[in-house]
DNA sequence: TCAAACAAACCGTCTGGTCGGTACAGAAAG
DNA sequence: CTTTCTGTACCGACCAGACGGTTTGTTTGA
């Protein structure tokens, strides 16, 4: 794969994301995200043979810096839990981190395409099981999960603006769940 | 309005919450609910004119019913953050309510209707944005919103689906939500 | 010069919405 | 009592636009 058709595809990823973060999933069409991208409906398809393989794709990028941010907050010393947890925050705590260049708010937009296409949807959802997995092994499971719930109607909230609490109380939160984190990383 | 009409209009709202809980939004076209509800597209649209007219009758209904058990809640006794808890376990816990015919799972399939018409989505934001400024008056807002969110990411993460923890632990998950909401009630 | 990369017109299907018509229950008229 | 009229509820063929995907033609770079 050439250097060209590389941009040409990030470009492409970049726009499809750009518009189901921005206007919902009903709004991802290929002469959208083609027009988008400054490329034509036919060099999308050209990259991408279908829709189908566009979304993939999107999911498959988003999947793989997820769990590039998730090793290297490992890495540093955090435990699972803790770590799950700064992955919710990290951009916004570390915007210098900007090159890693996840955000979580992308995660909710997607899983809107669960509904779209069972066939992928499945795919995801059997690596996101393997992970969650674990957190049924810790310390105290129960906190543990309650944690993790909390972070993903967080986002949730956040995505759809409904009920969303001042920066501060927010910071609160995201503190308390770190602290839990910790401690329940330190007992297991 | 005649009692046939209202029982047409019934049967579509019915045939509509079905399929989008069912088969997901995209699936929800006017043919499919007029097959559905056992009545000529012709029918539908003499009740209800348009497909954004059908989908906000939906979301009306939804939102009074839940208005409705949250109050019967409240009157049983139960504090605001407490209520709001057994909110999403109550038709589980008691079958026989299932008079009031309540499900969550609606509200996060309703949700997806967000990006398809941001008009009533608006209206629906801002009664729950009133709602939830009560979390933050409570003796310990950090804790409430916690609580808050788990609930809302437990009913999403069991819409998709995704690392689903088994029965005893979800259970389990509940009694110490509602028990922290009992005593967050009672200093409050 | 040749293949990869892209452009643009085109096609078939799906879907929201329109429109003319039908069935029927009751009111009004004779 | 019979006939005519009227409004509600409903049907189903049809239309126009949108959208995914194909085909054919053109440019670009090694």
């Amino acid at each position: 794969m050439s250097n060209r058709s590389n941009v040409t595809k990030q470009k492409l990823l970049d726009a499809a994301t750009d518009i189901i973060m921005n206007h919902g999933v009903h709004q991802l069409t290929l002469d959208e995200v083609a027009k988008t991208a400054g490329v034509s409906k036919g060099g999308l398809l050209y990259h991408y043979p279908s829709k189908e393989a566009l979304m993939t794709a999107m999911v498959e990028r988003l999947q793989q810096e997820q769990n590039e941010l998730y090793a290297s907050l490992q890495q540093e010393g955090h435990g699972p839990v803790e770590a799950f947890v700064r992955l919710f925050d990290e951009t916004k705590l570390h915007p210098e981190r900007a090159a890693i260049q996840i955000d979580v708010e992308k995660m909710i937009a997607f899983l809107t395409l669960f509904e779209v296409d069972q066939e992928y949807a499945n795919r995801w959802k059997h690596d996101l099981d393997t992970f969650f997995a674990q957190f049924q092994q810790t310390a105290d499971p129960v906190e543990t999960m309650i944690i993790r719930y909390a972070l993903e109607g967080m986002m949730m909230s956040e995505h759809f603006g409904v009920g969303v609490p001042p920066a501060e109380l927010k910071q609160a939160i995201i503190a308390r769940l770190i602290e839990r984190a910790h401690d329940i990383d330190r007992e297991s």
